[in-house]
DNA sequence: TATGAATGAGCCTTCATTCAT
DNA sequence: CATGAATGAAGGCTCATTCAT
């Protein structure tokens, strides 16, 4: 491989992330209907750029979100691990992902969306963040701390609801009412 | 002011509930964001009509929700004397204006976006559902039954949040999601 | 029916045919399939109401040649009563199509094209033309002035295809063409 | 002139050569239009090879068909040589003609389309084909065998119109109606 | 020479909004 | 007042073509 084509692919490389980047911005700014000629835009590239690198609005969505979602999933195992009391890590973890919804406007819209083109997103959560979530949940079970009938993927939905902020309703607010949906799912034994 | 006034205004009105109640049908099946002119259809109009009586798009969904809204509003008092305790009253509260919002697709969302053309709605929220529910949460606080921090204008976001529902979320997960937040609310002592 | 609502069905007609004209226009000069936005300029209106009338470009296509069609079908039992011999009336019929096929450019081979889209042309050359040039080829037969084999949708077919004209092929040399086809089907007998 | 020269000419005929495979394949099955990309991919090469080796689109098409062009121009005084009459010769080479065409997509259509970009193949055809038909139709004409007035392009023109298959017109069809269009021409002396 | 990433013009389509009747 | 035809901005998407490596 001669060494141009490194050169080209890392170029590529880096472009593909200045869209991400772009995206992720503008998806913050204005929600993930954002037009993608204002990704392209704020990416400094032309609309065509996007579209290779992001066939479907679905792609770039995911991409944007992957790492963090990854990030989370992983995080779940350690927590259970590390903390006294399994609801403790579940508390712990929905800290975690709580922070990661309130900084990326529109993704907990995104992920409960039934619009056709986030399936991807909608697949990634189940795909990762489910069972890293019932994995806590079935912990908190063993050990009669969570009230029966709460499931991870119907919780993990209503968290991504409770986080999507706005001007009179922010971050702070969010994680309260999270934390207070928490204490409502705790075994009151 | 000869009869022939009279029944003008008639049939006026006549016109304007009809774009209520077909913006109304219209809403619940798809969405707050129905094109004008299902909607003008629906009501058998032209869609000059709808703008003639509902100038914004926000004017219609205030206009289509008022009623319902200011029924929840006078429903507080009611339920406040007539339960056995604050924090009961609330719950019912809470189940009726949970009710409302999961019958609406897209009103849940609607209360909360803080999108341009929709102030009319949230001032709507602010004025008449934010002191209903604050009445019951002080009448809560004096009988030491809420945790302290639950603000009306909070818990009423959270709430509509929780009841965008979708494919895989539906009317019952909302509801039972609402009951744990707040069971969360209520005081542990 | 007050006065004005005619007057503005009179106006809304006039803009249809407009975009009727406009989009013949269009079509002779560069194709049926030219741009929208040029045909809607040509007429002197918006694409919006181009699409208002005829919501796909085959609406239109069929629209621009549903009159001259029709006219081109009805011919047939006429001439087969009037002339010598139903070969004969064949050959004029043949001639009264050939000169609406040579004056649309592009037409012929709409007809035959399969591109989806233009379904409704097809549906109408087997639902008119076909059975109008059937009761031609079916007299012909009974005289025996006819090659067999010949049947009404593939010399249709064959006909609009040498009717595709250009710079240098004419229509001249169409019609010539298509009279050595039909000299060619003539039974030799 | 060092070896390696010598090594890199071939490597670029090779590649030459793949990108015509390529693009009859794609031409077949996708029509003349196909987007140059598609071509570039079944080659294996990227776009930029492809528009190194054929500028434009024209002199791509012109270059896959050159072979079977010239194929066939040649096959015209060797059947005149064999054939028992001139018009046996003009049949036998028409079918050739024929077999040619339906079994290439879209080249009917293209030898005829007064299209910019298409002028290669049209000189093509103007400077072999035509020639050779000429020679054929002289050839008829000296026997008497001819209608007069059929002149090489014109009948080339109508043949490539006839070969302009669909869905519901297939070769057998095309084949029989230029066969119908000959006996057409034929002197019916 | 070969590559393929990047560009952006161009076309399609929808829908909010206006305004003559 | 009511109507609905007309408008055109806005956004989606494709693909021919260029050019740095």
């Amino acid at each position: 491989m001669p060494e141009s084509v490194g050169v080209r692919r890392a170029q590529a490389q880096r472009t593909r992330s200045g869209v991400l980047e772009a995206a992720a911005a503008v998806f913050v700014d204005r929600g993930i209907q954002a037009p993608v000629r204002d990704i392209a835009e704020r990416a400094g590239v032309g609309v065509g750029t996007v579209y290779r690198n992001f066939p479907t609005r679905a792609d770039l969505v995911t991409a944007v979100y992957r790492h963090q979602i990854d990030a989370c999933t992983a995080l779940a195992p350690r927590l259970l691990e590390e903390s006294a009391s399994p609801f403790t890590a579940l508390a712990l973890w929905t800290d975690a992902f709580v922070d990661f919804l309130v900084t990326k406007h529109g993704l907990g819209a995104a992920l409960g969306s039934g619009e056709p083109g986030l399936e991807n997103l909608h697949t990634l959560m189940l795909d990762t963040l489910v069972p890293a979530c019932a994995s806590l949940l079935d912990a908190c079970a063993a050990t009669e701390e969570l009230r029966p009938g709460v499931t991870a993927y119907t919780l993990l939905r209503a968290i991504g609801n409770l986080c999507i902020t706005g001007p009179d309703y922010g971050q702070a607010d969010a994680k309260g009412m999270v934390a207070l949906l928490l204490a409502g799912c705790r075994s009151t034994v």
